[in-house]
RNA sequence: GCGGGUGUAGUGUAGCCUGGUUAACACGCCUCCCUGUCACGGAGGAGAUCGCCGGUUCAAAUCCGGUCGCCCGCGCCA
């Protein structure tokens, strides 16, 4: 017999049918038992009768969470004992034949709350277990059948989807990166990425015209409620385009997926309003404001777009300029001559998108003349010699017909957390880290082996724990 | 690195300010009873050296000092 499953059990009152999932609950009469069983996020009510003596003996020791095969006739409940609360709450399946495929522990915590009260260390040292919970299930669902949605919306509109390589280069600029060492180049470091971006230009001098990735990021900074030292971004990136073009994009997509997938949401302004960054400083003192009228209603989705932001800001701790945005952004046209005497007052062609205060995406029209970049570095007090090593397969790029073009990124965790009314990205991402960035169910990071070391010619200085 | 919060059975909490018998409650767990429950119900039971170290005291979960873990924020995050 073929395993049915538990959402298809109400076509098929009458039939005898075969199930198996997770014990849910269990709640033993004596003579009657009720198991409710428990696949892919639904549930439904077993009875076990005492006259099946032998299932019924079975019945009697098995515990929540155990693994069960489950043969029985569905039937329509009577109606003095139907269930409106649950979806099916009319049915319940007479069982016939009890295979217990497993047993399990009993649960360090409870798996039909939310969780919010559990320890977070607990629960992230049993994941597997916490994610059993519905609440969980369900984000991880919603996450997927956004991006899903992104990929399709994307495909359509003539977007490929192209995958960039984890391993590779370090670069000064921007923030901290996770390293890992060469075997073959003993010395020398691959970098993880910390986002696509200089891919993402290179293949737009490739002629791809319109890209598109569901990208993982990795930086080596401290996390937050809503950073983690690896995350998702959509990242894309368009030839021949201006920045209206990019944010009339995300816009109609974001509003689509609320519409299909919030449709109880509502969206503050629409079309999103667009306010320069010197405003936004001056009326909301941030540079990410929230902008509802009701700031505890989470229903109620704000969106923002930040533009015209600065291109440089002086960095105490380096003592130069540094980019606001990355050293890729064009700034605006009519401003390049001032970029000698006055590099502080040139704009960028940057945007953020802020949702209820949260940064969750930015981008900008990118620089794609050689000479441009070139004095861009310079006025970031980065040397030629220093430039070239560093960024001159960009530059030589630049020599090779490069299309106009622009794109954004946008922070994926963040904007399902945001949408699902979750306190934290950490809620949305099927095995995410701690604070100080361990896996603490897998337990790492770890140290390596002394044979592992030295293939990668490595020494430990010093044990300091 | 800095600031704030927090740590008591498997889980969530109370007790701490104002030191004083067997550290309480809920959920979970175990045993028994129960034919209509659905967070079933009833009876009984096990389970905590109160994060750790030290101090004060006749006496410390409680007061004091130190230390560690976790969470939130700041720094940092092109």
């Amino acid at each position: 017999m073929e395993r049915s499953s538990i959402k298809d059990l109400k076509n098929k009152i009458g039939k005898s049918v075969k199930i198996s999932g997770w014990v849910d609950a269990r709640r033993d009469h004596g003579k009657l038992i009720f198991l409710d069983l428990r696949d892919a996020g639904e549930k439904v009510q077993t009875v076990i009768l005492p006259e099946k003596k032998e299932v019924h003996h079975l019945g009697e020791k098995i515990r929540p969470e155990w693994i069960l095969e489950m043969i029985g006739e569905v039937k329509k409940r009577p109606e003095k004992m139907v269930n409106p609360e649950l979806l099916l709450g009319d049915i319940e399946i007479e069982i016939d034949k009890i295979i217990i495929l497993n047993q399990s522990k009993t649960p360090p915590f409870d798996l039909s709350t939310s969780g919010y009260e559990v320890d977070e260390e607990i629960r992230l040292l049993y994941r597997y277990l916490d994610l059993r919970r519905q609440r969980l299930q369900k984000n991880l669902k919603i996450r997927h059948e956004i991006i899903k949605f992104i990929r399709d919306e994307l495909s359509e509109r003539g977007f490929i989807e192209i995958e960039t390589p984890l391993l590779t280069k370090s670069t000064p600029e921007g923030a901290r990166d996770y390293v890992v060492p060469s075997r073959l180049h003993p010395g020398k470091f691959y970098a993880l990425p910390q986002s696509p971006q200089q891919y993402k230009q290179l293949l737009m001098v490739a002629g791809i015209e319109k890209y598109f990735q569901i990208a993982k990021c990795l930086r080596d900074e401290d996390t937050r409620g809503d950073r983690q030292p690896e995350f998702t971004q959509l990242d894309l990136e368009m030839s021949f385009i201006d920045e209206n073009e990019v944010m009339n994009l995300i816009e109609e997509m974001m509003i689509k997926i609320i519409e299909k997938f919030f449709p109880n949401n509502r969206i503050l302004k629409r079309p999103f309003p667009r306010e320069k960054y010197g405003d936004v400083i001056k009326n909301h003192q941030t540079d990410a404001p929230d902008i509802r009228n009701n700031k505890s209603n989470n229903a109620e989705l704000a969106f923002l777009w930040v533009t015209d932001f600065p291109l440089f800001e002086y960095s105490d701790k380096e003592k130069r300029l540094v980019s606001v945005h990355h050293p890729f952004t064009s700034p605006h046209l009519d401003e390049i001559e001032m970029l000698d005497k006055f590099p502080k007052q040139i704009r960028a062609r940057a945007y953020d998108l802020v949702l209820n205060g949260f940064e969750i995406g930015g981008g900008s029209i990118r620089i794609y003349q050689r000479d441009l970049q070139e004095k861009i570095f310079k006025i970031l007090g980065i040397k030629p010699k220093v430039y070239n090593t560093q960024f001159g397969h960009l530059l030589e790029a630049f020599e090779f017909g490069v299309p106009p073009h622009g794109g954004i990124a946008l922070g994926l965790d963040r904007l399902i957390a945001i949408l699902q009314d979750e306190p934290n990205i950490r809620e949305v991402i099927a095995f995410p880290k701690t604070g100080d960035g361990r896996d603490l169910m897998m337990n790492a990071p770890t140290e390596i082996d002394k044979e592992q070391l030295k293939e990668l010619d490595i020494e430990i200085k010093k044990k300091k724990y």
